[in-house]
DNA sequence: CAGGTATATACTTATATAGGAATATTACTG
DNA sequence: CAGTAATATTCCTATATAAGTATATACCTG
């Protein structure tokens, strides 16, 4: 990695919705349903954000039927996975961190949509 | 922390002159003008980016004289102190860090502006 | 293939930011 | 105090990005 793909790094971590996302996928694969709803954000909203994310290799994402899954990336990256553990430590500290990881523990994952249990 | 503090933490690391100013720093303090001179760029652009990382809490100065010193805050802040240590790493595989400290150790530290030996 | 569901993209507007040119500010020196 | 050096700020322009509305695409089901 050099400079210049460092700073695209920090360009995916420096908005919040794009942390919260990065949050709950250091948890496991989720469809954007799933996290629209965690997010209480709008569908598009979610879904350029993924984009953002993809185009810049934080996350993969694999279709499932009519579900896309997106996961954070697979290629070992350094500086993100260092920064994903700060996040979890944050969690603890901020409402936002903590409140999204509550609604995902206690989301329903019979859906033929999650890819943990389907 | 929280997490908007955190993405302001993110948006002063996503900018290349930024980094670079950051990697100098943590080596310890400087004035704008060797800044200026290792950096190569422009007295506006490097004391526009050191304003904005003041303004964000990373960086603190000091006038000494004719002069403004900057230093890495001594504030403790997991996140930052965490990517500054990722930088460092970098400088080995990173041409632009890894000449940017090697200008710094060259650098004439006879000068007025040079906390380190004046 | 028609209709529905999940997701992505195009288009638009508003805002943040980067960088340049010119100017202002601060402090030192004689 | 006049001049100079170092740094900061203002004003301007260009670009990136965020978010909304509307529309398109992909896939499934009957």
């Amino acid at each position: 990695m050099n400079s210049d793909e460092l700073c695209q790094v920090y360009r995916c971590l420096c908005d919040k919705t794009r942390l919260r996302i990065l949050n709950l996928l250091s948890d496991g694969a989720l469809c954007v349903c799933h996290l629209q709803e965690i997010l209480g954000e709008t569908q598009v909203k979610v879904s350029k954000h993924l984009a953002y994310l993809k185009s810049h290799g934080l996350v993969e994402s694999e279709r499932r039927a009519n579900w896309m899954i997106y996961r954070i990336t697979k290629k070992t990256n350094p500086i993100l996975e260092n920064n994903l553990k700060c996040l979890q430590d944050l969690t603890s500290e901020d409402p936002t961190f903590r409140t999204d990881l509550k609604h995902l523990q206690e989301m329903d994952t019979s859906a033929a949509c999650c890819p943990s249990t389907n």
